[in-house]
DNA sequence: TTAATTTCGAACTGTTCAGTTACAATATAG
DNA sequence: CTATATTGTAACTGAACAGTTCGAAATTAA
């Protein structure tokens, strides 16, 4: 008798890993790096603490692939916001939609783990992980942007590079309000002004 | 003979309160809230460990004080530059300019204490001074633009209050780059980026 | 000089924490 | 059913930590 999906041979797990991943994200998220202790790990994720350690390593290296995951999933969420067919203030809007609509959730932590969390983490890998994160978001806004060049939507001369760093700026700010507990409402409207803005031709 | 600076009874303190203060603040700063601990005070203050208790009590008073000084400060800075009788894109430029430019000195950390360390601090104090921050902030701007109406460096339908929103919003965001190791000259080229976007007249 | 007062330095105490170990539980292979 | 492999549970260990205590040091008051 063959076995396709490789079963592997002890006794079986009683967790699933993406989704410990995805408790231990909540439990960074809500309580910071520093803030978190294994014991919070290991009730959050539903692990038992050898397990984690032999499945995860040490907080710093399970913290790392949290990120990565994080981002990895943040990003497709951007992707799929910014790059659907449709007018470029939609996308926009969609966007900064999304990034408030993430960092208000109920259920959640506020704010984002990727601009509120990490920043603090005193890392190397950490730091250059969040600066070509920064990097890639700039570079999709400025994508979007030349994309609404062509399509005539902005004109030619419009300061692409600028904008999409002023664009991610203004995200930015909108989740660190979500973080201090500005209401969801609050931020959406000001998602409006904020693509408005962004948009307005030079003079 | 009097002593008109009555000078206490006993042993004289070997350390200044407003100094231990500062570098109280800046242990903080670099470490974030949950990062410290007594001993990294004990070490940066230059205040032992049983006065630290006796003078600022435990870490939590200790931090709330340390936030109030330096809100205080950068407040005090922010209405110098923004208050000032100049022009309105001078006095926008000059507060965004000392936002990037503490941001990034060096020999301090990076970022900034109210922005990066504070909304991370999970206690409900913190989070209701940081509201009040930054309505405090927020109206200041609104204030500055209304000069600008009555004197007509912009118009008259000026939306003032999404404008100043917004400009706040601008300034975490750079804070935010700040922390994560961007330049202080990018950001102060984006700087001027931003507030020439702030001022753009809507169509 | 002596008494009273306050701070300082060092050591102490009970707690919390990270990481490991020992053993029981649960599975497969033959 | 037995041997082997892997996970889960609980408890252990040494280090780090918060907050306190105690005696020595430094000052004023008398």
């Amino acid at each position: 008798m063959f076995h396709n999906a490789a079963r592997p041979r002890g006794r079986p797990r009683n967790f699933d890993e993406t989704d410990a991943l995805e408790k231990a994200t909540q439990v960074f998220w809500s309580k910071g790096y520093d803030g978190v202790t294994i014991d919070d790990l290991v009730a959050g994720m539903g692990v038992g603490r050898p397990s984690l350690y032999s499945v995860f390593g040490d907080k710093r290296t399970l913290f790392l692939r949290v990120l990565k995951a994080y981002a990895e999933k943040k990003g497709a969420l951007a992707v799929k916001a910014l790059l659907s067919p449709r007018a470029l203030r939609d996308s926009l809007t969609g966007f900064l939609r999304h990034v408030v609509e993430s960092a208000t959730e109920k259920g959640s932590a506020r704010g984002c783990l990727l601009e509120c969390v990490a920043p603090l983490v005193d890392d190397a890998e950490v730091q250059e992980f969040l600066q070509n994160a920064v990097a890639a978001a700039v570079a999709l806004v400025e994508g979007r942007f030349r994309e609404g060049i062509e399509a005539g939507e902005i004109p030619s001369d419009f300061p692409v590079a600028v904008r999409a760093s002023l664009l991610i700026d203004l995200a930015r700010g909108l989740t660190m309000r979500a973080q201090i507990g500005t209401p969801r409402r609050t931020l959406l409207r000001d998602t409006e002004e904020a693509v408005d803005l962004v948009l307005l031709p030079r003079h």
